[in-house]
DNA sequence: CCATTAAAGTGGT
DNA sequence: ACCACTTTAATGG
């Protein structure tokens, strides 16, 4: 599934501006980061990070969606983060471990950056301005993963269908249809740890308070104010 | 376009 | 929470 190189030009002239690895080189720099670039086009539903599997690199979305999953007891998906254009996705490989505690999928036909591992480890040992924007995004997202965790632990369903609805509001904003990141109701229900049931439950209520439109797979907030009053007891 | 399948939504236990 | 059912949307020929 991956061709080598440069189907999609060099790093200097790719938009994704958050991407680390544009980020970080000049341009006289991307010629190497290029030459060590896979770029891989993963087709919808297709997982390139299985749960358990050896590490082996890390990869950038160049464009498209996905999303990043960890498998339960009863075989119940959790999703930990969704990632779309520049995001980085797989650094949960570089700790420790030798294998992936994750998943990851694409929603959409999506195309990625895959830089080997033997690489991105020497980069990060040679190149100080990555490997502290690095430390940076690694401090953000533990510091995300912890508020959510004290959050969710006081919050009932629908508390919990807000904050995921503001979630991605914030990270990916919404157009005329609604919130730019669109998933079914199932995997919506993934990432607010419950059941397309009464997930639907909650989108109705919300619906009904005249909060939210939905139309479809879209979902459309109409008061972004008063979903986070709901909840703002929450952030202490 | 219609037929088949998948997903959304509802109601009962 | 779980299951069964109806309705609606997506897919593919």
């Amino acid at each position: 599934m991956s061709n080598k190189n440069n189907t999609k030009g060099d790093c200097f002239s790719c938009q994704n501006l958050s991407c680390l690895m544009k980020k970080n080189y000049d341009a006289d720099s991307y010629a190497d980061v290029v030459a060590n670039r896979y770029i891989i086009d993963c087709k919808k539903s297709q997982s390139f990070i299985m749960e358990g599997a050896p590490v082996q690199g890390i990869f950038f979305v160049y464009s498209g969606k996905a999303k990043v999953t960890r498998t339960g007891a009863n075989g119940k998906e959790q999703v930990i983060r969704l990632a779309a254009d520049g995001d980085i996705v797989g650094h949960r490989g570089y700790n420790r471990a030798t294998v992936y505690p994750i998943a990851a999928t694409a929603l959409e036909n999506t195309t990625l950056c895959y830089f080997h591992h033997k690489y991105f480890t020497n980069e990060m040992q040679t190149h100080n301005t990555l490997t502290y924007d690095l430390m940076l995004f690694y401090a953000d997202e533990l510091d995300k993963s912890e508020a959510r965790a004290k959050r969710y632990a006081q919050m009932n369903v629908k508390d919990k269908v807000i904050d995921t609805l503001l979630t991605i509001y914030d990270r990916f904003g919404q157009d005329e249809k609604g919130l730019r990141f669109v998933l079914s109701r199932t995997e919506l229900a993934n990432v607010a740890g419950t059941k397309s049931e009464q997930l639907i439950r909650s989108l109705t209520a919300l619906k009904n308070k005249g909060w939210i439109n939905c139309e479809g797979k879209y979902i459309f907030i109409v008061d972004a104010a008063a979903l986070r009053k709901e909840i703002e007891k929450f952030n202490f």
